[in-house]
DNA sequence: CTGAAAGCGCTTACAG
DNA sequence: CTGAAAGCGCTTACAG
């Protein structure tokens, strides 16, 4: 690994100063098109790249922003990943990306992301006294935060309209009660199986809750199939995002059942890929490309002093639609 | 915008020489306790975050890996760039991701991502001047690069092997002629299309070639359904991927046909998202894991100088197998 | 265990 | 149009 040439060598090697170099590889004014010409020869014979630490050093602004997501093998993360580099990179910021899911050691790996970025935007999921540890003073911007008052800034989702609509179009079908495939978080049921009880409760319906361990597809898939096993009854079944919903409709089909004619499936998440699927399945569906944007301005905000880095100001709420397609 | 507190504000705050803050923060030996304690507590409550320039200008070695992606949103992407963000982070090194797909102007999107990596991994696709003045000495790993003669490290796809399976598979089955729903290339017939069309005909079987414009999602569908309009009698269908094979899937079943019983699908992906859908697509699959893998393992050689940045010494290959599924 | 000096590779005023 | 000087914020030997 030879080291590689510097703006000394360029110039040594062009016969002028480091400035003319520097003036030459920033398309800056003040210099003859004949020497600009030939020092930009000399730097590409060299192989000459300008070091990134030296004009970091010298220059004001630094814009990387770190993308903390969960596995972005799910669609999910995906979509808010192309909204948030999108809106990033339009800003002039680069984006740098932490898959935390294969990580053994997940604060370790956002210790060093933290260490290499000018703000943070994701899903970071760690104690308070950790996060700030981390995070010390650069703009975080969380989405779909776990905890109601967020340490940092966030995008928080507003589930329940759309879980309203939901009861108010399943009632009017007739449905009676629902049964909820959750994923089985520590304490026993997720936010959104709780708002989706209320929901229902409010509305006269009667909310069945099947939590699952969920872990790889593979498992998803054998847990989501015991679990309709064991309610036969179900007509009506809200999965906890768009990928359980597809695992419940593969399931329902291998059972012989029919979706929506037998069993109708809801899941959560909006995913544009549910468009390709037959039957596409109804869902209620986020605007990540929103979410993503917001996330990302919320930051910016944050790095000019115009928004808090915490507080009332530091949050956006964004709202679940319900999203009517085939599967219900 | 607040000027950040830097390694000599928190020397004079604590009443310390740089360097016991710079042992301090770096975990360091050679300090005692109590100095270290305090050193931390003073960095804490300045919100001190070391330079990663200054940090970077002082240190040898930099670990920063480019990811160049199309377009995230197609589950492709994110099967590979888990890999090699999973693979880049285990060796340590962190990885700025690239999506191009929104970009207007994707040279200055990729010019500004080479003045901040130390190598690049992923989907280029420039011509060859351009990419080596961006590149101009650093590790460059193409994936399933155009060029028969990549100008720089590569991982490359063999279709071939899997392409004749299929065909003996089909021909097994009784096919007689394959509709092939082609991405449309400037030349007018993809890659992908080449190697099948002489496997077809090595097997004696018809080729028909339907190529599509692709662009969005809906766009695509719409296609596919105009092309499935015009080749009434098809009854063995290779898409030019497993996206393209959901939406094949999708539209012959809005037209009353069934998978596989009247209409067989092939895909091209093997994407894992395809075991949650019904039917499950058979497709021809690429190992992303591995050729993420392989392609950050070069970057890293390159890297250490045991590997040279380009030849037949910088490149892998890898085989898509035939993957029966469902849909044919 | 602690500190003074040198150096990493750039850019930004400032002179000429 | 060109260059000499200062400075950005760290770490790495080297003294003590």
């Amino acid at each position: 690994m030879q080291r590689s040439a510097t703006i000394e060598d360029v110039a040594a090697a062009a016969g002028v100063s480091r400035q003319t170099v520097s003036r030459a590889m920033n398309a800056m004014p003040g210099i003859s098109p004949a020497t600009k010409a030939q020092v930009l020869a000399v730097a590409r014979s060299l192989h000459y790249r300008p070091s990134r630490f030296g004009r970091g050093l010298a220059k004001a602004d630094h814009r990387m922003l770190g993308l903390v997501l969960n596995d972005v093998t799910n669609p999910y993360y995906p979509a808010l990943a192309s909204a948030v580099t999108g809106t990033a990179n339009r800003a002039g910021w680069n984006v740098l990306l932490a898959d935390t899911s294969h990580s053994t050691d997940r604060e370790a790996l956002l210790a060093d992301l933290a260490g290499q970025v000018d703000g943070v935007v994701g899903y970071l999921w760690l104690d308070p006294e950790t996060q700030d540890r981390l995070f010390n003073g650069i703009p975080v911007v969380e989405i779909d935060p776990p905890r109601r008052q967020p340490l940092h800034g966030a995008v928080t989702f507003n589930l329940r309209p759309a879980m309203r609509d939901l009861v108010r179009y399943l009632a009017d079908l007739g449905v009676q009660r629902v049964l909820m495939i959750d994923e089985a978080p520590p304490d026993g049921m997720s936010a959104r199986a709780r708002v989706f009880a209320s929901e229902l409760e409010r509305g006269g319906l009667i909310f069945d809750h099947a939590p699952i361990e969920t872990g790889s597809v593979a498992g998803d898939l054998a847990a989501i199939g015991a679990t309709l096993d064991a309610h036969p009854g179900a007509e009506t079944v809200l999965a906890y995002n768009d990928l359980s919903a597809l695992g419940v409709m593969g399931a329902l089909r291998d059972r012989g059942r029919r979706v929506p004619a037998d069993v109708r499936v809801i899941g959560i998440d909006g995913l544009s890929i549910g468009e390709l699927i037959t039957p596409r399945p109804t869902t209620l569906a986020i605007d990540l490309t929103e979410v993503g944007r917001l996330a990302v301005e919320l930051v910016l905000g944050m790095r000019t002093g115009e928004i808090p880095l915490s507080g009332p100001d530091a949050r956006r709420r964004v709202r679940h639609r319900l999203l009517l397609r085939d599967s219900a």
